[in-house]
Order: C-alpha cells, then sequence, then structure tokens
DNA sequence: TGATTGTGTAACCATTTGGTTTCATGTTAG
DNA sequence: CTAACATGAAACCAAATGGTTACACAATCA
C-alpha cells in the first residue's frame, strides 16, 4: 500500500509561501533555477552551516519548489519554476477579486450618471 | 526626527510571504479586497477568537497586504492590490530567471548542429 | 587501503508563531 | 447615563522554526 499522507490544497499553499518567507530560500532557488548546483556548493556561499542550508533545502523540497536528484555522493538540486508559476496564479486570482470589485463600482457610477 | 525603523528591503517581501503562508491570512486578504470589513465582521466566520484574527490582521497590515482605517467604534480593513502585484513580480523575475537558462541551453544545442 | 568529501540526521537551544484568556478603553445605542 | 459593542493589548502557553554541534555512512581520490 502506497500511504499517500493526505495533505490538503491548502497544506500545499502554506508550504510554497512559508519557504518563500526566507532570504537564504529565496535565493537558493533563484541559483537552482538559472544552474544546478549541489548542497555543499549551495552552502559554501551562506554564512551558516551545511546543516542549516541542508535544512533550508528540505523546506524547498517539501514545497516542491526545488528537486533533489542524486549524481555520485553529491545531491543535485534544481528549481522547479512549474510551482512557481501556480503561486503566481493564485496570487493573480488575488487580484482579479480586486478588479471584479473596481467593476463592480464603476457599474455604481455609471447607474448614477 | 521621524524615526524611519530601518528595514530592508528583504525583510519586507519575507513579511508579504509569511503573512501570505496561513489560509486564514489570505481568506482575510481575499474577502478584503473584495469588499472591506471591520475586524468584527472578519472574526465572526472563523473558528477563532476576536483575538487571534485581530493578531492576523497585524501580519497582515505590517506586509502592507491590508490597511486600516478607523470608522467609529470599528476598524476598517481593506485588501491592498498594490502589494500583491509586486509579490507577482518578484516571482515573474524568478520565472524570468529560468527562462534564461532555457535560452542558454538552446544557444548551446544551436552550436551543437 | 585509507583519507577526504558530500550527505543525512539526531539532539539541543533560543526565538517566533499562533492560539488562548483577561482586562482596559473608546464609541454608540436606548 | 448606562449598557452593549468594537478594539487594543498584555500575559501566558505549546508548537514550529532556524540555527548549532556532533556523528555515521557512502562515494571518490590518491
Amino acid at each position: 500500500m502506497v500511504t499517500q499522507s493526505e495533505i490538503s490544497e491548502q497544506q500545499r499553499v502554506d508550504r510554497v509561501f512559508r519557504a518563500l518567507a526566507d532570504a537564504t530560500r529565496r535565493d537558493i532557488v533563484r541559483r537552482t533555477l538559472h544552474a544546478e548546483a549541489s548542497i555543499s556548493e549551495l552552502a559554501a556561499d551562506y554564512d551558516m552551516s551545511f546543516a542549516a542550508v541542508r535544512k533550508h533545502v528540505g523546506v524547498l523540497e517539501a514545497a516542491d519548489l526545488v528537486a533533489r536528484t542524486p549524481r555520485g555522493r553529491e545531491r543535485i538540486v534544481r528549481g522547479n519554476p512549474e510551482t512557481i508559476r501556480r503561486a503566481m496564479e493564485l496570487l493573480g486570482h488575488f487580484e482579479q477579486i480586486w478588479r471584479g470589485r473596481v467593476d463592480r463600482l464603476d457599474a455604481l457610477f455609471a447607474e448614477d450618471s
């Protein structure tokens, strides 16, 4: 049996935004979208331990913002543009809601005149 | 002297994504983009205390995702589409970085052939 | 083989977060 | 004026977060 630990869409969205709410993690996403890198290569450029960077990569992976694939003794990290795109779409829906309100206000003014 | 408690752009971005990483807060943003509401009106629809909802509104306000203006004894909350738009742009930059990599790979294949 | 490198993970710690209850204060309704 | 309502804020608490050090293990190099 494949136990698909049931996780809601809400929680998945929570994880994406939570993962993006840290400058180091945003930088890792940026870098690994630009070019893949091993965790050690990533860690070399931050003022914190390897273990800390490893945890950040774990948070990003749980949010599906990066993928981690083995290559020899290394783990290659790649950014996932699809998850970024989904987050953008979500924010786009918020903007649409706002535009909807503006349209309704416009309609009210139109009735007035 | 106007003490502008110095806050970095990074921290401002942190706050926006952090604020969006909670389903209740996303719902408050959605609702107040659609139509303004008092904190009490908002709180009536969530299964938590007024104080908890008040805190969520505080987090959203600190991220500039909503604004709070007094009206009589109420505080009217309105969603701020501009901050949403800025967050979208940020994610858009990430996508551009990825597209840049694809373009470079395309160039490599072109050289190959 | 042995040393080095890259990774995974556990145990620990301080701080932040997200909730609670309680109480004070300002504002409006009767 | 008094009661009810809306808000603000403090004190408290459990859990999550973001870092550390230490150690085990796998893979590669010489």
